[in-house]
DNA sequence: TAAATGACT
């Protein structure tokens, strides 16, 4: 027997001992009876790599593959890699994965593990997924975006397929115990398969430091590294994994620990931070990916490994031999609100339910413990018993173009598991009408069409489709990638490091001529593509390497993705001038719903009816520079102690000048009718004559209130102040609003 | 006048 099979001998008889192999007859008999199945067990009972190798071994691929859905791209290929090793057959070939720019499979692959972003974008080019005969949507329970949209087009359009054609299609969606009758009534109350996992038991206590009232951060922090250095000095060995919600914060504890472990008299060695055994190592995503990798390297023998993290430790990374969780009971979350129009990253207190998930870190491979530093009061009265889905809480916009590009007019009534409110869908619907992607019907336009191939949010898409019509797409596929991963710019928690950083990002301003964010952008991405070393340039810069490079490979996929739609009939325009002014003029066309006015000294009032006055963020290459200023469009919204704006443009008005009535063009109820139903021609004149009205009317009035803003600009300071003052409050109200 | 949860096409 050869070194490679016997290893595959063992890794069979291994995947013998999980928990699912005794189930596994009953198993397959339940995905040939049904057209839908859930199928709900812990992690460890083996559902993800077992499964779709007994539905193949039982021949239902037969007549088409089995496509498996993960929410995470390392989740798809270690899988992917794994069952081909268990099965004994090469990658990509019978076994192969999908992700973005990496596709390890064949026209012949016949289980294949993808992101569920991936399957998305096979049903836009295929909407019956006539490759597929079983779809698998993994990890269900997190509820992610793209989950959640694919739950409702396998059902509404696949179902269909089933009834309508042999082979019948399937699905079968794996979701941890949590919400399976929720999914079960969902496809047509089918049945519920269930795993036993195999888990340790974990103790939960509550350490009563944080009430209902405490909401600060510097009050947690304080309490979670008390809490840490107890389980510390108290608990038997094991690795403790604790969960704050951000760097700085991370930063802030780490020291907190070390400082406090230090005064408690114990053995310190600075230069790998340990104390008295306790190894104390920061994780959160920003971090350089070696320093990540530390994190899994075994501890010294004795030492105690304490990973201060954010939540990428509760799905995306598993460190091995964690017995202690301190919970600090807060996460970040990306919340819209649609009363603002603002998309706001706060921080909130974690659902029951991810409570619960945190914990479950502890019970991997022994009986573990979880400290929670809240009270129970507050996990009765401050914590929601689930968290509230992706889908209810972003903007829709995208969605909602992919749901119109399959064909599905009416996108209220789509079956969503959990429906967004109205006026959320209303707003993307609004938004798509804006950017001239559907059409007063509600129907999909050619733009929107080319709009819905990029990997884009629309506002990108629609100033890179601009450019590309002018011939200047260089320009704005650098500046489109640049947005479209994390933040390049580094800024390190300690002032001298931040010092530092921020003479080189001047450095780099300068030459780009302190003039334009977006240019900025455009100039890192090609002062780097042109270095001999760009690693190191980066490293010179303070610029995340990691991310610009991650821009280079999506530059490289819109383009080839534009040259793809180049070939057919493609819009053509001109324009003269200088490359900065047509980058300007393009993003007019893409952000005209985020401009802003200068108002009263450094603010600015944008013009999209919420008339709401903002800052320009310091980290901004115009910063300073704001009496210089009238017109600008921004990229993005911060709130902090003020509202302020990041990527800024200066614009001038004329190239707005058109725009601008549309903000105000449509009334968000009356597209709602649109989109429920279809509208017959005398209706729809009817209609436009009304919004002609109105749309007069609004001109009329946006006219008249910047006349009035041009008459209080030469206002007094004491005036200016009171309004520094309420536009504090307006941050204020902001948060508010959004915890409702 | 200063800030960055996590994933995905």
């Amino acid at each position: 027997m050869s070194k490679s099979e016997k290893s595959r001998e063992t890794e069979h008889s291994e995947s013998r001992k999980l928990p699912i192999y005794q189930h596994k007859d009953k198993l397959v008999q339940a995905v040939k009876e049904n057209t839908f199945l859930i199928v709900t067990g812990e992690t460890g009972s083996g559902k993800t790599t077992q499964l779709p190798q007994y539905l193949f071994k039982a021949g239902l691929c037969r007549d088409g593959r089995i496509g498996v859905t993960q929410p995470r791209r390392v989740a798809a290929i270690t899988v992917a890699q794994r069952v081909s090793h268990e099965m004994g057959v090469r990658l990509g070939e019978e076994v192969g994965y999908q992700v973005r720019f990496d596709d390890c499979s064949t026209k012949d692959t016949m289980i294949k593990y993808m992101t569920d972003g991936c399957l998305l974008r096979e049903i836009l080019a295929d909407p019956s997924l006539s490759q597929y005969s079983i779809v698998v949507l993994d990890e269900a329970h997190e509820r992610s975006l793209n989950t959640d949209v694919l739950l409702g087009l396998l059902k509404k359009t696949l179902s269909k397929r089933s009834r309508g054609r042999k082979p019948p299609f399937k699905v079968v969606v794996m979701s941890a115990t949590l919400e399976t009758e929720k999914l079960s009534s969902f496809y047509e109350n089918c049945p519920v398969f269930t795993i036993p996992g195999r888990t340790y038991p974990v103790k939960e206590k509550f350490c009563n430091l944080i009430g209902p009232k405490d909401k600060d951060s510097s009050v947690y922090v304080k309490e979670v590294v008390k809490v840490t250095l107890d389980v510390h000095t108290n608990e038997a060995a094991g690795h403790i994994l604790v969960f704050l919600t951000g760097q700085s914060e991370i930063e802030k504890a780490c020291d907190l620990l070390f400082d406090k472990a230090e005064i408690l008299d114990y053995r310190y060695d600075v230069h790998d931070r340990t104390v008295e055994g306790l190894l104390i190592l920061p994780l959160y995503g920003s971090m350089p990916t070696d320093q990540q990798r530390q994190i899994f390297q075994p501890a010294p023998k004795g030492v105690r490994k304490c990973v201060v993290a954010t939540n990428i430790a509760a799905t995306s990374l598993t460190i091995d031999g964690i017995r202690y969780i301190v919970d600090s009971g807060f996460v970040k979350q990306l919340n819209h609100n649609s009363n603002v129009g603002l998309d706001i990253l706060e921080v909130v207190p974690i659902s029951k339910s991810e409570a619960q998930q945190r914990a479950g870190r502890a019970g991997r491979t022994s009986a573990g413990k979880c400290f929670r530093i809240y009270s129970k009061d507050f996990w009765d009265t401050c914590m929601p018993e689930y968290t509230i889905p992706e889908i209810q809480r972003t903007s829709l916009t995208s969605v909602i173009l992919t749901l119109k590009c399959l064909g599905i007019h009416d996108v209220i009534r789509f079956p969503y598991l959990d429906c967004p409110e109205e006026r959320f869908i209303l707003t993307a619907l609004k938004q798509l009408y804006q950017y001239d992607a559907i059409d007063r019907r509600g129907d999909v336009t050619r733009l929107g069409r080319l709009m819905v191939e990029f990997p884009l949010p629309p506002n990108l898409t629609r100033a890179l489709l601009k450019a590309a019509a002018l011939g200047c797409e260089d320009v704005m596929l650098p500046v489109a990638a640049m947005l479209s991963v994390e933040n390049i710019f580094i800024r390190p928690g300690k002032p001298e490091g931040q010092k530092e950083a921020e003479i080189r990002h001047k450095e780099i301003a300068a030459c780009a001529g302190s003039s334009n964010d977006f240019l900025l952008l455009l100039c890192v991405f090609e002062k780097c593509r042109s270095s001999d070393n760009p690693s190191a340039w980066c490293k010179e810069h303070w610029i995340h390497w990691r991310a610009v490079k991650s821009a280079f490979s999506v530059e490289t996929q819109l383009r080839e993705i534009l040259l793809r739609l180049k070939q057919n009939d493609f819009p053509h325009e001109t324009f003269e001038g200088s490359r900065s002014e047509l980058l300007r003029q393009c993003l007019c066309l893409g952000y005209f719903t985020n401009v802003a006015r200068r108002y009263i000294g450094k603010s600015f009032c944008t013009m999209d009816g919420h008339g709401s006055t903002v800052l320009i963020h310091p980290s901004s290459c115009l910063f300073g520079q704001e009496l210089h200023l009238d017109w600008i469009i921004f990229h993005d919204v911060l709130v902090t102690s003020r509202v302020y704006v990041r990527t800024v443009c200066p614009i001038r008005y004329e190239w707005v000048q058109d725009l601008l009535p549309k903000l105000h063009e449509i009334d968000v109820y009356e597209l709602s009718s649109v989109a429920r139903e279809e509208v017959t021609d005398e209706e729809m004149a009817q209609w436009e004559k009304k919004e002609a009205a109105k749309r007069q009317a609004a001109t009329e009035d946006a006219a008249k209130k910047l006349e009035k803003r041009n008459d209080e600009s030469s206002i007094t300071e004491a005036r200016a102040r009171y309004l520094e003052r309420k536009q504090k409050r307006f941050g204020e109200r902001l948060k508010i609003h959004s915890k409702q």
